[in-house]
DNA sequence: CACCACTTCCTA
DNA sequence: AGGAAGTGGTGT
C-alpha cells in the first residue's frame, strides 16, 4: 500500500508557504502520524515541516513526480493543535504555518544564517552593475551582514540583494559563512508568597459558576470583578479543581513581565507544575519551558499571548485576565486575537473558558448580556476595603479663572494634604517625553518627523524632538527653520513635564517616573516599582504601565492629568478605552486601609465614557456604548476586516488600493459595507505610506471568504498588503 | 544577435 | 534558498 502526506513546509517566501505532498517511505510508514515533524527535500533544499494529513492512497494522479518524506524528527504536535491551526488558517486567511510555527519550540524555526564579508578588493567590478557596488561599500563598512541586515538598511527587495550577493561570491570577492543562534540557559528567581484566604461569599459563588461550567456545559464564564476584588484567588481555586480532575490549564495575561507578583503566586501555589511563556523570554528559556508542558511536567502555564499556543494534549481550562486588554491582539502578521483563539481552542479540546476583568470588552458584555457566557459578579473589594472616590475637575474652568497650570487647584491641594499625611500619589499620563509638539508661534510650522507623518515629542532631558513611532530624533530648534522666529513654544505635557511641575511646587518631594525612556534597561521597571511600593519617592508619574493590576498599599491619591488623550483617538473604541483607564487607574488608589481619591482632569466634562467612569455605572456605560454601536454599525453589532496597504510610493498604494477595492465591491457588495481606500490616520511611517480598506459585514463568513481570496490578490503585488481580522484599531 | 546584469517564477 | 527562465539594455 502507498501512503502519502500532506506537509506545511517552513519558508520564508509567501507565494511557497503551502501544504505539498510527498510519499511516505516504508521505514516510518507505520509510525507516521498527524502533527510529526518531518524532514522533507524542497526544490534542491532540505527543510522541515509539519504533517497536516494522511493519505492511503496517491491522493490524485499528478503531473510531477512526488518526492519522498526523507526523516521524522522525535516531536510532534499533538492533532488537536494541528486541526486548531486548520481552523485558524482558514478563519485568518494565513498559510497554516503560520500557525504551526507558534506551536512548535524555538529551535526547530530557528536556523543557521548566511553571514557575508569582504574577502578582497582587488577585484574589478562592472560600472553597471550598481546593486553590486552598493552592497560592496556596505559590507567593508559593517564588515558583516545577513541578506536581511543587507535588504532593511540599503532598503533593496531581498532578490535583488541576494543576486547581487550571489555575483560577489562567485568573483571571490566576498566570502559567505555560517552562524549558529545561540541559546542561553534559563534563570528563575522565585520568593514565595503563599496566603491561603477564606473566600468571600462573592468569590465562592463565582468559583462554583466556573466549575459547575467546567464540569458540564463549557460554557464561558466572565468575571466581572471590581478592582481589588481577588479575581486571582478564584482562579487559582479554579485551576486546582482542574488539576484534580487530571487536567491542564493555559492562563493568559497581558504581559507576564509586569506582574512578578502572579508568577510567585503560581509559583508557589503550583511548585514545580508551572511553565511561563511571554515575550520577554530568551529562546534558550522559551525552549526549555516548551519542554516542560510538552513532556508533561508542568501543569499550568501562565503567559502572554502566544501562550494560547502552548502545547498541551489534556487542556481542561483556558483562564483570560484582564480580557478587555489590546495586548490579546497580535499586531502584525499574523493577526490573530488570542480570544477567539481561546475560544476555538476550547471547543476542540473540550475544555471551558473562563475570562475575568473589572472592565469587561464591549463584546464580552455584550454576550454575558445574551446569556451566551454565564456572568459572574464580584462587586466588593476583599477585606471590606471601599471603592475610592472619583471627582471629574473641569479644566475649561481652570483656565476661566486664570490657573494655566497642568494641576488643577484642587489636584494641587490634594497633592499638599497627601504628602503631608506622608502618603503616596500617583499622577497618570498617558504620554511620555516633555511636550507632545514644538509649534513656532509666528507662522505655525509644527516640528515633524523625517520619515513619518508625525509630530515630534520633545525631550527636555537631551533637548531633543523624538519620533515616537520611528526612533528618529534631532536637536530640538532654537529658531524657527521655517521663518527663523525665535517664539517657539512646546505645547501639549508628557510626563517629563508632569515631573518637572512636580518638582516645581514641591522641591523636596521624592518623584519615580516611568514610562518606556526611564525603563529602558531590562528589570529597571520591576526596580522602580519595588522601589516605590517601599517608600522610596512619595509621587510615582507614569503612563499606561502604572495602570495595570499594580498593588500599591499607600497610595491615597490618584491624579489623572488629562482623561481626553484616550478619548480624542480617532477610533469607535475610544469610548471604551477611556472608560477602562479612568477604571483601572483609579483602581489603583486605596489599596491599603486608606480611602482613596482620584481627580480626573478633562477638557469634556460631558463625555458620557468620563461621567460614567466616575460614577462606577458600568451598566450605564455599557447600555449607552452599545447603543451607539448599534446605530453607527460597529462590533459587536457587526465584524470587521482592515485591509492595510504600505509602499514607499503613494500612487502605486492609490492604484492598488483601488483595484482591489474594486474586486471586492463586484464579488461581494451585497453583504459588506466598503469603506476607503483611505490614507490610514497614520498615514506615513518609517518613510511607508499606509492606505487602509476598511469592512462591515454581518456575516463573519464572507469576511473568511475575503480574507482567503485576499492571499490570491495578494501575488504578485508591489505594494505590501496585509488583512487584519476584527482589527483593534485602525491606526 | 551574442552577451550581460538583473528580475521573476517556482518549489510536490 | 537557489536554479531556471524571462526581460531589457548594450556593443559589435
Amino acid at each position: 500500500m502507498i501512503k502519502t502526506c500532506l506537509v506545511a513546509v517552513d519558508v520564508r517566501h509567501p507565494k511557497a508557504k503551502r501544504e505539498y505532498t510527498y510519499l511516505v517511505p516504508e521505514d516510518i510508514a507505520s509510525s507516521i502520524n498527524i502533527g510529526d515533524l518531518v524532514c522533507v527535500p524542497f526544490n534542491n533544499i532540505k527543510v522541515t515541516g509539519v504533517v497536516t494529513e494522511l493519505f492511503d492512497f496517491i491522493e490524485k494522479t499528478t503531473d510531477y513526480e512526488l518526492k519522498a518524506v526523507i526523516s521524522k524528527e522525535a516531536i510532534s504536535l499533538p492533532m488537536e493543535l494541528v486541526d486548531l491551526s486548520k481552523l485558524l488558517a482558514e478563519y485568518y486567511g494565513t498559510p497554516i504555518v503560520d500557525f504551526l510555527k507558534l506551536m512548535l519550540p524555538p529551535k526547530v524555526s530557528s536556523k543557521t544564517e548566511s553571514v557575508y564579508s569582504v574577502c578582497s578588493t582587488d577585484k574589478v567590478i562592472s560600472s553597471r552593475a550598481f546593486n553590486q557596488k552598493r552592497v560592496l561599500e556596505y559590507l567593508k563598512n559593517v564588515e558583516t551582514a545577513t541578506v536581511h541586515d543587507i535588504s532593511e538598511n540599503l532598503k533593496m527587495p531581498i532578490a535583488s540583494v541576494r543576486s547581487a550577493l550571489t555575483a560577489l561570491t562567485e568573483k571571490g570577492v566576498i566570502k559567505r559563512d555560517y552562524r549558529v543562534v545561540r541559546r542561553r540557559p534559563m534563570v528563575i528567581t522565585t520568593n514565595n508568597i503563599c496566603e491561603h484566604i477564606n473566600l468571600t461569599i462573592e468569590q465562592q459563588n463565582a468559583l462554583t459558576t466556573i466549575i459547575k461550567n467546567f464540569n458540564d456545559s463549557k460554557r464561558t464564564t466572565l468575571i466581572y470583578g471590581v478592582t481589588g476584588s481577588g479575581k486571582t484567588e478564584v482562579y487559582i481555586r479554579a485551576i486546582e479543581n482542574v488539576l484534580k480532575a487530571g487536567k491542564k490549564v493555559i492562563m493568559l495575561v497581558p504581559e507576564i513581565s509586569l506582574t512578578p507578583q502572579m508568577l510567585s503566586i503560581f509559583r508557589s501555589r503550583f511548585p514545580g507544575k508551572t511553565a511561563v511563556l511571554h515575550s520577554k523570554l530568551s529562546q534558550g528559556e522559551r525552549f526549555d519551558e516548551w519542554q516542560r508542558i510538552y513532556s508533561g511536567e508542568a501543569l499550568v502555564v501562565l503567559g502572554a499571548r502566544s501562550a494560547i499556543f502552548a502545547p498541551i494534549k489534556d487542556l481542561g481550562m483556558i483562564i483570560i485576565d484582564e480580557e478587555h486588554e489590546s495586548s490579546y491582539k497580535n499586531g502584525e502578521h499574523p493577526y490573530y486575537d488570542a480570544r477567539t483563539v481561546a475560544e476555538f481552542r476550547a471547543k476542540k479540546q473540550n475544555a471551558s473558558l473562563v475570562l475575568g476583568s473589572a472592565t469587561p470588552s464591549v463584546e464580552s458584555f455584550y454576550k454575558a448580556a445574551k446569556q451566551e457566557y454565564s456572568l459572574a459578579k464580584l462587586t466588593k473589594r476583599v477585606s471590606g476595603r471601599s471603592l475610592p472616590k472619583l471627582e471629574i475637575i473641569d479644566m475649561r474652568e481652570e483656565l476661566k479663572s486664570g490657573n494655566r497650570h497642568i494641576f488643577s487647584r484642587k489636584l494641587l491641594s490634594g497633592m499638599k494634604e497627601t504628602l503631608e499625611k506622608h502618603k503616596q500619589i500617583i499622577l497618570f499620563l498617558n504620554r511620555r517625553g516633555h511636550s507632545t509638539f514644538v509649534i513656532c508661534r509666528d507662522c505655525g510650522f509644527v516640528l515633524k518627523c523625517k520619515y513619518c507623518d508625525i509630530a515630534l515629542t520633545y525631550h527636555f532631558e537631551d533637548k531633543s524632538g523624538k519620533c515616537h513611532y520611528c526612533g528618529y530624533s534631532i536637536k530640538a530648534p532654537d529658531i524657527c527653520p521655517k521663518c527663523k522666529s525665535r517664539n517657539i513654544r512646546y505645547f501639549g505635557a508628557g510626563t517629563e513635564k508632569v515631573e518637572q511641575e512636580v518638582k516645581r511646587f514641591f522641591p523636596k518631594c521624592r518623584t519615580i517616573r516611568i514610562d518606556s525612556d526611564s525603563t529602558s534597561r531590562k528589570g529597571s521597571l520591576e526596580k522602580m516599582l519595588l522601589n516605590f511600593k517601599r517608600g522610596g519617592a512619595q509621587i510615582l508619574i507614569g503612563t499606561q504601565t502604572v495602570a495595570k493590576g499594580l498593588n500599591f498599599p499607600d497610595v491615597a491619591l490618584v491624579g489623572i492629568i488629562s482623561a481626553d488623550t484616550a478619548l480624542n483617538m480617532p477610533d469607535f473604541r475610544s469610548g471604551e478605552r477611556t472608560f477602562q483607564l479612568i477604571t483601572q487607574v483609579a483602581g489603583r488608589s486605596g489599596r491599603g486601609d486608606t480611602p482613596g481619591m482620584v481627580y480626573v482632569q478633562t477638557y469634556t466634562p460631558e463625555s458620557f465614557a468620563i461621567r460614567a467612569a466616575c460614577n462606577f455605572d458600568i451598566s450605564g456605560f455599557y447600555q449607552e456604548e452599545l447603543k451607539i454601536r448599534r446605530e453607527a454599525l460597529y462590533p459587536p453589532f457587526c465584524h470587521m476586516l482592515n485591509i492595510v496597504f504600505k509602499s514607499r510610493y503613494e500612487d502605486l498604494i492609490k492604484k492598488e488600493a483601488e483595484e482591489v477595492r474594486q474586486i471586492l465591491y463586484q464579488k461581494y457588495n451585497n453583504d459588506i459595507e466598503i469603506y476607503g481606500p483611505v490614507p490610514a490616520p497614520r498615514s506615513k511611517i518609517k518613510d511607508n505610506y499606509r492606505y487602509n480598506i476598511l469592512l462591515k459585514s454581518k456575516q463573519i463568513q464572507t469576511l473568511v471568504n475575503i480574507c482567503n481570496h485576499m492571499q490570491i490578490l495578494n501575488n504578485n503585488r508591489k505594494v505590501d498588503m496585509s488583512w487584519d481580522m476584527e482589527p483593534l484599531d485602525l491606526l
